[in-house]
DNA sequence: CATGAATGAGTCTTCATTCAT
DNA sequence: GATGAATGAAGACTCATTCAT
């Protein structure tokens, strides 16, 4: 509730115009965040970034511009982070999975992608075109790369050809449960990601059923 | 002046009385889920339900109540739907596990639970009190199904001892993908329910790697 | 300055939308004659009506749609003043002339007719549309009987053709410059409206009329 | 620090320094006359002057005394105009009108008159001591000539007494007809101002001089 | 001298909520 | 019961004005 930055006394007057749009976008992520777009207050905004709510309005038109900007820079920041993990397919397909889906995991408890998703989810109706951006360029760059996996994979004979491996969005899908079930019910239920990880790589690699119950319609 | 009413008369017409709070939940279940809380307008909600917006002061103390009102008839009418399908536990292991997610699907492709939770990511941070309720009552619920199938197939034989069948939740975990893809992404990417259907049942039966492949370290 | 219509411990609660809109036009005429368009404020034009301020949102979309309304109207009184005066027109040129000057300096004077001016003045750069009205409204119907008495009166020998006679417009010329200073140096130099009247058809009727029809009272 | 001054050194490019505020001035009536005091906006004229809005107040206190050095500016420019035009009162009377009337024109077509009286008619009542200065400089001065002009026509016999003499305002004031209907409708009615000229002197020689005094070139 | 940066004091506008009928 | 009318409270946005450099 007092999430006010704090900045213990700050020095009245300070001039930097380099950082506050970092700050702004910071707090502002926050904000949209915790209330969504209507929920949000430009007033709370500018107190956490510690500036007048005047002043926001020389870093963005209005709090359309800085939701755009706030949202431009959480999807940036997500693929930034991601550009480096998808350079080599190299080696064996189970270690390739192995590697983006931690990596994934890695991301998803990182506070930023839970933030994007919360606010597509919400305001995603009223934003289209936030929604096409994000979808063309998270979405479709993933794919990709998981498609190259799971293609080499099947080539190399070492994944089964069939319904799942069709689809490969199915390699992260499980992960999305865990990142819903934490953004929600984080506070009632504390789903430990590592346990929940080893699930998920145990289900991908060996599935659930034995091949005896497998057959057994 | 003030004898509209037209007590004595004949009340004919008079048969939607009852009915109306469910109209207006209704209405407020389109607007919350479409709008968030702030961002949803009593205005719409009373003219979707055809009544004056100071009508809707009758049937519910302020926007909250309203709020309230409307989460909690969504979640009713989501446990409601599931409570039928848990009833027995017999038959094959595959079988049971095919029934269960077959069915998740089909509940999560109806609006309402869509519904559901978007408004608990939306303003579940708002409303401890609601995310509470929905996960007393749904998260726990269908676990101890899934983990009571899990136990069984493992008894068993069925089912393969191991970290993904530690984790009862990893068996509809991917169809939240579907279901968040769906939400956000529906008007750009027609994810096909069927296919996708079938690659997490395929997944969840086979596994992904070839037996070969899968001690390829 | 206390110019708040001040109806005396007002019923609180008064219902009546038949007089509002206009109770409103009336308190927006003062404000915007006053203030022109920026300077005036919904709030002083609220308390004036004696409303809230929300209250005018229920006539008016906003500001704007005020300020038209508020023009609209001035121009519908001035017209609809003006009116009855150009039925018929008969009797000597002199008799014309005299009786359509009257009915200006008598229209000039009220209050409504500046406030128009006013307006348009202050803000016509900023409203082409209302411009436009106001002038094909105004301008043109006014110079059309002005016409046709000058017409009338060279073809029955009662105007000296000439410079003057062609310009229609100079019958109410020079009542502007009265309008004019009345409006800005009113507080300073009361020009006495009867003087100045005598002084204009004295010019007209020696400028304008041959020498036999001026003695035609 | 506060060493920038640099007295000592060469001021070699400052040169326009002195012009600053005649720049500023300029823009300024550009401003006001277009949107009235309050809907004048400083960035505007800081920008048409070329300089930075905090700059403005160096040569100003605030908005009011802009303003207030605008009108003032505006004013004195008009009375230079006129002063040199007003010394000899000689030659014929018929003349002497006519001179005066053409050089009314003249300065009624320039932009700056019609500045100051858009000016007066918007923001007067705000500033009584702009209109009481305008007033006592402008109207009374200008007065007087004309009022000798009648005196000397009428001792002469070159103009005929009667109620139109007695008003030395009526011999410029059909001008101001031409003035406002230039500046309110130039965009919708050009008004030849030639031919309002000559009809308003026409209106004058016929109307104020006796028939002797009219010919006389 | 000059100005980029910052802001307090409004102003319009919206909206949940309340009454009188 | 139902509602048209009204409004207080609050929020986005603007702009004249002030500093520190």
């Amino acid at each position: 509730m007092a999430k006010k930055t704090e900045r213990g006394a700050a020095p009245a007057y300070r001039r930097r115009k380099e950082h506050r749009p970092d700050e702004i976008i910071a707090a502002g992520l926050e904000e949209f965040y915790e209330h969504g777009f209507s929920g949000a207050r430009l007033d709370r905004i500018a107190q956490s970034a510690g500036i007048s709510r005047a002043t926001l309005y020389l870093y963005f038109e209005n709090k359309e511009a800085l939701f755009a900007a706030v949202a431009d820079h959480a999807i940036g920041t997500f693929i930034d982070s991601q550009a480096h993990e998808l350079t080599s397919v190299e080696g064996s397909t189970r270690d390739l999975i192995e590697r983006m889906v931690r990596t994934f995991y890695r991301e998803i408890v990182s506070h930023k992608s839970s933030a994007i998703l919360r606010i597509l989810i919400s305001e995603g109706e009223r934003y289209p075109t936030l929604v096409e951006r994000y979808h063309r360029i998270i979405m479709t760059r993933g794919r990709q790369t998981l498609r190259a996996i799971l293609d080499r994979g099947i080539a190399r004979g070492e994944i089964r050809p069939g319904p799942a491996a069709k689809f490969e969005e199915i390699i992260p899908a499980p992960a999305m449960f865990y990142l819903i079930v934490h953004m929600v019910f984080g506070a009632h239920q504390q789903i430990d990601a590592d346990v929940f990880l080893e699930a998920h790589l145990d289900l991908l690699f060996n599935g659930l059923l034995t091949p005896e119950a497998r057959d057994t319609t």
